[in-house]
DNA sequence: TTGTAAGCGTTATCAT
DNA sequence: ATGATAACGCTTACAA
């Protein structure tokens, strides 16, 4: 028993197969008649397009790619839902690949995803190989690079500075009275965003004039809550008299506010934490976590909408200043440096 | 400037495109020689195969459809990425589809991803309607639902009783003297886990005569941290003599108690909590919540195993007692509940 | 080991 | 409004 193909339907209905697909396409030039007749049979048979001859035929795909470190970010599942959610009303299906953290995955995923032919690729952040760099501007389709503002993109940017984020932050413990502040980053993260936050800390604390540059790495990537645990009595080893601590990242910070807790040593009044990404948890614990927030939702959808535009899929309103097509998009998205528990007021 | 294609890696090559595409596929009938020449004019050129003319011809999409209730929890991302992970290995693509816990949105979107063909597809939970299934059937793939225990399976099943889990926990806290048990959920809940945790709650505290049943839902899926706090002052003036909750899932429970710390409430002396999925957090937090844990990778790994070996894709071993194709697979995964700080012991 | 021919199931294009 | 025909770029099946 053969799978049913529109040639079935199209015999059943007495028309050629090209009129079941107009029908299905919506495409005005069916007459009502026919297309119930047809829209029956596909109903009564089962009929399932075959997306894959269409896209064949149609050199559209359908598809569009997503590189993203990790979905085991709540960030990054955030952008990701809404990006697929955006471009799911257009028909556009996403594709994720997963680098977990790693640049040299990215070489061979990128290759692998664009035999796919997608229309666009959409990546995180800035680590990119030559190699990477010259498979994507081959594919001569749309490149959106997310999360980050590189200073040399490959093609649009939808994002924010992460090094210009932690430079806010360093500002901000300063402004409050910090004086002795140390970092908790990552290891082997290079060409992550975390590398590019590290780099602000440092540039900010050289530019302040706040003492020795403290820094401790503690993981590769993505820091977890425990390893923050972990390393607060290795920092306060190695430098016993710090009153701020920034980190990397929320679930870090929380460790380390945790563990402050169980060590018995006063949060905000004898050390200050400070984190990056207003996780769910920055927002219950107590104090809640003074952190960067980010609308990981809101970089999904603005890409999602560059792409539609981009590729021609938008509504054609004359807002659409967006799809000249050509030149590169740089769309900023901003960022807020969110005071609470966890460092003490003006 | 035309897209390079197989024919003319061919012609370049002084050999025919099936040669280019066996060179390709390393397949052994190709000599060395031949093949090195091959190689070296795709690396020049930059070929790129096109995959959607492979699939039309060869009739396997090397797509495997995964539908989950979303991304932005870390069991499934977790679960996603083993799968994605272990079926890469063998050059299938996983495509994901997000229900966002609302069970209407199931059926367009496994029509939307039945058109791409997939070779198998993944579901979680139960909660399919008549029209779900029948697409299922009538695709002729293998079917696995994971990550619950259905009464009755369309296909495979790689996962857990979730209403065992909760019978268990309610036990557990039994056992440890706990009698006037309330349970936090969510509304609007059907086909997902959480319901059928819901329903073991009910189930156990009327076997064990613990009195009435005290359910409170507080919002839809998922339920947040911040929710859980919200709750806990309502439940207690429903209820105010309760002395434990028992929480859908983690998150709740971590809100739980942080808003019982906040209102000075000592857990676990006067109250119990205890959670589900054992979440980053819940190991973190002071003190650490109690909960059941289940390893999301592992549910990704078997189930990307068992795919292989059902469609093929597997060194054939003698250990493949699982390809024989035909009946149904049901591998269960062990669920461990985990004892900390927010129960007594015993 | 390599080549030839015939599709795979749809859609673009041009005709009617 | 509908149809005929020729791609789309690869792989299967067979032949040499």
């Amino acid at each position: 028993m053969r799978r049913i193909k529109m040639a079935d339907v199209a015999r059943l209905a007495g028309v050629s197969a090209m009129t079941v697909s107009r029908a299905l396409k919506r495409d005005s030039s069916v007459s009502p008649a026919t297309r119930r007749r047809i829209l029956g049979i596909i109903k009564e048979t089962g009929y399932v397009p075959d997306q894959i001859a269409g896209s064949l035929s149609s050199k559209r795909s359908g598809f569009i790619a997503l590189l993203v470190p990790s979905l085991n970010n709540p960030h990054f599942a955030e952008t990701t839902h809404a990006l697929a959610d955006t471009l799911q009303a257009a028909g556009l299906q996403t594709l994720i690949g997963y680098t977990n953290y790693e640049t040299r995955r990215e070489e061979p995923l990128l290759a692998a995803l664009l035999q796919r032919r997608p229309e666009a690729v959409v990546l995180v952040s800035d680590g990119h190989s030559a190699k990477s760099r010259e498979l994507l501007l081959k594919a001569g389709i749309p490149v959106v690079q997310i999360w980050d503002w590189p200073s040399r993109p490959i093609g649009h940017v939808v994002g924010f500075s992460n090094e210009d984020v932690a430079v806010n932050m360093v500002r901000y413990l300063a402004e409050r009275g910090y004086r002795r502040l140390a970092y908790l980053g990552e290891i082997n993260d290079q060409g992550t965003r975390g590398a590019r936050r590290r780099q602000g800390f440092v540039r900010a604390v050289k530019e302040l004039k706040l003492g020795p540059v403290r820094l401790h790495d503690q993981c590769p990537p993505p820091i977890s809550m425990l390893q923050g645990r972990a390393a607060l009595p290795q920092m306060l080893k190695r430098w016993p008299d710090i009153d701020a601590i920034m980190c990397v990242s929320d679930p870090g910070a929380f460790g380390v506010l945790t563990e402050a807790q169980a060590m018995g040593i006063d949060v905000p009044s004898q050390l200050a934490v400070i984190g990056f990404g207003d996780f769910e948890v920055s927002r219950c614990c107590l104090p809640a976590l003074t952190t960067t927030a980010v609308d990981g939702g809101r970089i999904g959808r603005e890409t999602g909408m560059l792409l539609l535009n981009l590729l021609g899929y938008a509504e054609q309103d004359e807002s659409s200043d967006i799809s000249d097509g050509k030149t590169s998009q740089r769309i900023k998205i901003e960022v807020h440096l969110t005071p609470r528990g966890t460092t003490r007021g003006d």
